[in-house]
RNA sequence: GGGCAGCUAGCUCAGUUGGUUAGAGCGCUACGUUCACACCGUAGAGGUCACAGGUUCGAAUCCUGUGCUGCCCA
């Protein structure tokens, strides 16, 4: 007998299963012509830092995408690989250089910083690749790349050479989110908004040469006062009066629809504006006029005159209603800037010093340039007034220090005629997002069709390919390139030459003489991971890879990288191939912590999957993670940490979930965490992240585990083939002949395959788990497992019952296996030692029971075996069951004793449980006395009711009065409620009216259930207070 | 400021086109251990479906508004 452990070992089946997967390499796919494909690329993640519960959800859930299909005979490809992630990575690098060795990048110079970026690179590829190999995820792991790699760089050097061949790549002046830190520009969602406190200050300018009627002077506010070095205007409303009505008006509006709590504050501000009106809006009025006459005020310290202009920017309802307009250094600003044709000064330098425009201040850091400006203000007479005041303060995200906005010449791809195709794909339903509600914010974002910024000015990326000359002819170019389609050029507007190449070794040539000077900056990562779905599988090379998996068939990732990453991959597949680089985009949910943020690995709130992994197993992560994916809802996953020492649970909180290292609060003994970086630290056991959330999924591995520890303790004697006489799949559906049991299996599993199948089709990822989990668990092992017990130890019917256990198993753990890898192709192991010559009808003919789970075929059986009579008859035997259970446990009957019980039925309803008879009297631990239309209730019974059946329960001395009285007093009154509820449905005129047919029938036999019910209730309650004697 | 989503049991979430006497897992309560599994079994308690209006014979479900939470865009 081959009998198994009685708990299931996560760890050791683990190991096994990945042996076996990579030594036959059965995740890997080589193009074959003639076979349907399914192809997949992971979303690479970033090579930053390890990964976090977040990236276990995407690709538990590409897996099982993956592995379903792998079983459906698809032949299947998914592509694993890492991002560089340009900025993010160089900037931690660069922070633990500064940390633990005191040097910024300039030290270290370009060469050495990137060979540190590459070890660190190395180091984390290595970790999050075995991550995804503890989550068992089934990538080609013979095809690993990385968005830096030779390959993905030769498609990026040529997607940019096509790019700018066609004109569509050109350079420009825009005002960037400059981190002085990093000295690189940062995108938009690289800076995050803090509120912190601050200052308003309020300064002085003075007009220049006052006419009578004039104001001498203006004043605005401002959070940055050094910035007035490069102001150049002050800008008022042109129509401060008319901007004024129209606040007015809509206050007003909002004032008629206020509550009468809100009306008071909507007051105040009217009354303001009407102060405004009064004291402020004249000079408003003579400021706008001598705007457009253009006049000039004086910039303190500097004493440059700069002109004042009527600008709809100005606020008439804020502050003086002035404000200093400084182009380089204010997104809002630069717009008037364009507007007013105005002259930019820069006053930064890109390491955060102010510059010579600043003239005295030149030299000195933005924090002491404030410091000193508003000394000199206030020296001046020129600072009226200091506010203290809570600014939102815009952040790199990758350095964490404050962003300044700044004017730089950058590299950017033309969007114009790019984005339509894109747009035409998604709307025109060729690449189909699910859930469809989230087309509409890619379709809004290309539509704006903007400019792609792709410079960074950055060490660690793909260099952008291109050079610059000067002093050299157009002639000299074409002498130097025409015959090499791999290079082109275009004028720089000025005296030079702008050489773009996918040649890298254009670096050592020279163009009559002159040299070739490589721009310095590198792409955003955004660019080579676009190219992702092409690059991975050879792009620009026509490989057989290419030809058969592109395009893809799905990408699975998260709403929030829907337009920097998918749109653009999109964009580019377009252009590079003109094909759309995948059919289907699914957008699965975010996992967010206890407090409802996203898990990030800045925030230091993310989980490592393997915590999970080690202490309930892979699979159970992967049964939770796949419960969760619903549609609609991102998932709370409150976490604690264990301590190792006494296993306390540890609320992970805001303080605690950064720490290197936490003392246990009951055992006060110290624990590691996942940012243990110091020797002291690394040398404490680790306390692993966990949420009960996950147990389940233990659980159950180990429910499957004990079925099948069950059923093989059975198998013995087991011949394949031999059934008792009852043929198992020539006949389908079953005759008669076949046990109900048998004939209600078949037609689950008929059933519970179509629904999963279609619920993993259709990425609704949680009803696949559910369906799943509920069959296995509540039909099969509840309800299948203990009927078979009685059969197994029965001669004539014991081959029949191992043949079915084996099918429902067999199928159970084909259906699971692309969501709980491991423990069904561990068991599948086991069986087949055990059972390895067994077959289902959906298995190839011929051929011998795959080795591997992982390869097996998905089951499909005939729609012929669902029968939906035959499940509404086991139904109501679990009813039957169900209702003798619960008798007995409001008795309190030992679960031992075996009871008497009469069953009394409609004629067909006892023909069709009386089959039934011995697994009532097995799983209910009852003697049944008598079934059918005159079964007689015995003297002292308790009584229920259930599918059309009153069961009557023989307790002699065991019934408890009482409490049977109470109960049925309090059921009766509830049944009564209901019936009243019904009767007045049924008798309001209008339902009876307007309400379907169908439903009013259904009603009226509702009602008539209920008051069969209760008569019975009220019956059942009468005899039992007949028997009490009376006291 | 604009857009999207969410608010259902103590916790985490389901709930297809309105017909419900609103479900699951965990947790909780009671009972149970030689007989696959205590990572288990049997039974039970627990909800004014955020709030206010509306449509409808009928609303967790549709509409409008409010509040709170999260995300995206400006």
């Amino acid at each position: 007998m081959h009998e198994l452990p009685k708990q299931y070992d996560h760890k050791a089946a683990q190991s096994r299963c990945r042996t076996l997967w990579d030594t036959g390499r059965l995740w890997h796919a080589e193009p074959q012509a003639g076979r349907r494909v399914y192809s997949v690329v992971i979303p690479p993640p970033n090579v930053t830092g390890a990964l976090h519960l977040g990236h276990a959800l995407n690709n538990t859930l590409q897996d099982v995408l993956v592995r379903t299909r792998r079983m459906q005979g698809f032949l299947t490809l998914w592509m694993p690989g890492t991002d560089h992630a340009g900025i993010a990575t160089q900037a931690v690098v660069e922070r633990r250089l500064l940390e633990e060795e005191k040097l910024s990048r300039h030290d270290l110079g370009r060469e050495k910083l990137v060979e540190r970026i590459w070890a660190w690179k190395e180091q984390y590829e290595k970790r999050i690749l075995g991550q995804l190999r503890d989550l068992g995820a089934s990538c080609d792991w013979d095809r690993v790349r990385f968005t830096l790699d030779d390959q993905c760089a030769a498609a990026v050097r040529e997607a940019f050479l096509r790019l700018f061949q066609k004109g569509l790549v050109r350079r420009g002046k825009r005002l960037v989110n400059w981190d002085t830190f990093l000295q690189t520009a940062v995108s938009d969602d690289e800076v995050f908004h803090e509120q912190v406190k601050g200052h308003f200050w309020h300064i002085r300018y003075d007009v220049v040469d006052p006419q009578p009627g004039e104001p001498a002077s203006v004043t605005v506010a401002t959070t940055r006062p050094e910035t007035l070095l490069g102001d150049t205007a002050v800008a008022v409303h042109p129509a401060p009066a008319a901007a004024l009505d129209a606040v007015e008006t809509a206050l007003r509006q909002k004032r008629a629809s206020a509550t009468a709590k809100e009306q008071p504050e909507i007051d105040a501000q009217l009354d303001e504006l009407a102060v405004r009106r009064r004291d402020l809006l004249p000079t408003l009025e003579t400021l706008a006029t001598m705007a457009s006459a253009g006049r000039l005020v004086r910039l303190p310290l500097l004493g440059r005159t700069i002109p004042l202009v009527a600008d709809e920017w100005a606020k008439p309802e804020l502050g003086s209603g002035c404000v200093k307009i400084t182009p380089a250094h204010d997104p809002n600003d630069y717009d008037v800037g364009k507007r007013q044709s105005l002259p930019i000064i820069n006053i930064l330098n890109p390491e955060g010093t102010l510059n010579a425009e600043a003239g005295p201040y030149a030299g000195l850091t933005i924090h002491k340039a404030r410091k000193s400006v508003v000394a000199d203000l206030e020296a001046a007479g020129q600072l009226v007034q200091v506010e203290d005041r809570v600014i939102e303060l815009a952040h790199s995200d990758r350095s964490k220090t404050p962003i300044e906005p700044y004017l730089a010449d950058q590299w950017f791809i033309r969007m114009d005629e790019l984005a339509q195709p894109a747009l035409d794909a998604v709307t025109g339903g060729r690449v189909r997002i699910v859930p469809e509600r989230y087309a509409k914010s890619y379709v809004d974002w290309l539509s704006e069709k903007r400019d792609w910024p792709v410079s960074r000015q950055l060490w660690w990326g793909h260099r952008i390919p291109i050079w610059h000359v000067t002093g050299v002819t157009e002639a000299d170019l074409r002498q130097a390139f025409g015959d090499r389609s791999s290079v082109a050029w275009r004028s720089d507007e000025a005296e030079g030459w702008f050489v773009c190449s996918s040649d890298e070794a254009l670096a050592t040539e020279t163009v009559a003489g002159r040299p070739l000077v490589r721009d310095p900056d590198v792409l955003d990562t955004w660019f080579s991971s676009a190219l992702w779905p092409h690059s991975t599988l050879g792009w620009p090379r026509q490989t057989a890879e290419l030809a058969t998996f592109y395009p893809t068939s799905a990408l699975v990732t998260s709403r929030d990288i829907l337009t920097l990453w998918v749109a653009r991959m999109v964009i580019m597949g377009v252009f590079d191939t003109g094909e759309i680089p995948f059919s289907e985009v699914y957008i699965h949910p975010k996992i967010l912590d206890r407090y409802g943020e996203t898990m990030s690995k800045s925030k230091g709130n993310g989980v490592d999957p393997v915590d999970v992994i080690d202490t309930l197993g892979a699979d159970a992560l992967r049964f939770a993670l796949a419960s969760m994916a619903t549609e609609t809802q991102d998932v709370r996953m409150p976490v604690e940490f264990q301590c190792p020492a006494c296993g306390q649970l540890i609320e992970q909180t805001v303080q605690n979930r950064v720490k290197p290292r936490i003392d246990c609060a009951k055992c006060g003994k110290p624990f590691r965490t996942q940012w243990a970086s110091t020797e002291a630290d690394l040398a404490l056991p680790r306390g692993p992240a966990v949420s009960e959330k996950f147990e389940s999924g233990r659980n159950f591995s180990n429910k499957l585990w004990n079925a099948t520890r069950f059923v093989l303790m059975n198998l013995e004697g087991h011949i394949a083939g031999d059934l008792g006489g009852i043929p198992l799949f020539e006949t389908a559906p079953l005759g008669e002949a076949a046990p109900l049991e048998d004939r209600w299996l078949m037609s689950r599993l008929a059933s519970v395959t179509r629904e999963a199948t279609q619920a993993i089709d259709e990425y609704r990822f949680a009803e696949a788990a559910r369906v799943l989990y509920a069959f296995a668990w509540d039909e099969f092992c509840s309800a299948y497992v203990e009927l078979c017990k009685p059969r197994l130890a029965d001669p004539a019917q014991r081959p029949r019952a191992q043949a079915m256990l084996l099918v429902g198993l067999d199928t159970i753990l084909r259906l699971l296996h692309p969501i709980m890898p491991f423990v069904t192709e561990e068991i599948w192991q086991h069986l087949g030692e055990a059972a390895g010559s067994r077959r289902m009808p959906w298995d190839e003919p011929g051929q011998p029971l795959s080795a591997s789970l992982m390869v097996a075929r998905w089951p499909a059986p005939p729609a012929a075996w669902a029968d939906s009579r035959t499940e509404t008859q086991f139904g109501s035997f679990l009813a039957v069951v169900a209702a003798i259970r619960e008798i007995r446990a409001r008795q309190n009957v030992p679960p031992k004793t075996r009871v008497t019980v009469a069953l009394r039925a409609a004629v067909d309803v006892a023909a069709l449980l009386d089959p039934m008879r011995p697994a009532i009297e097995s799983m209910a631990t009852v003697v049944i006395e008598s079934l059918g239309p005159d079964a007689e209730a015995p003297p002292a019974a308790a009584t229920a009711s259930a599918a059309g059946c009153d069961v009557f329960v023989d307790l002699a001395d065991l019934v408890d009065v009482d409490a049977e009285i109470g109960r049925l007093v309090k059921e009766n009154e509830k049944t009564e409620g209901f019936i009243r509820a019904k009767q007045a449905k049924l008798a309001d005129e209008k339902f009876a009216a307007r309400a379907p047919e169908a439903v009013i029938a259904k009603e009226r036999a509702q009602l008539a259930e209920l008051e069969a019910k209760l008569a019975k209730g009220v019956a059942a309650l009468a005899d039992l207070r007949g028997r009490k004697p009376a006291t």
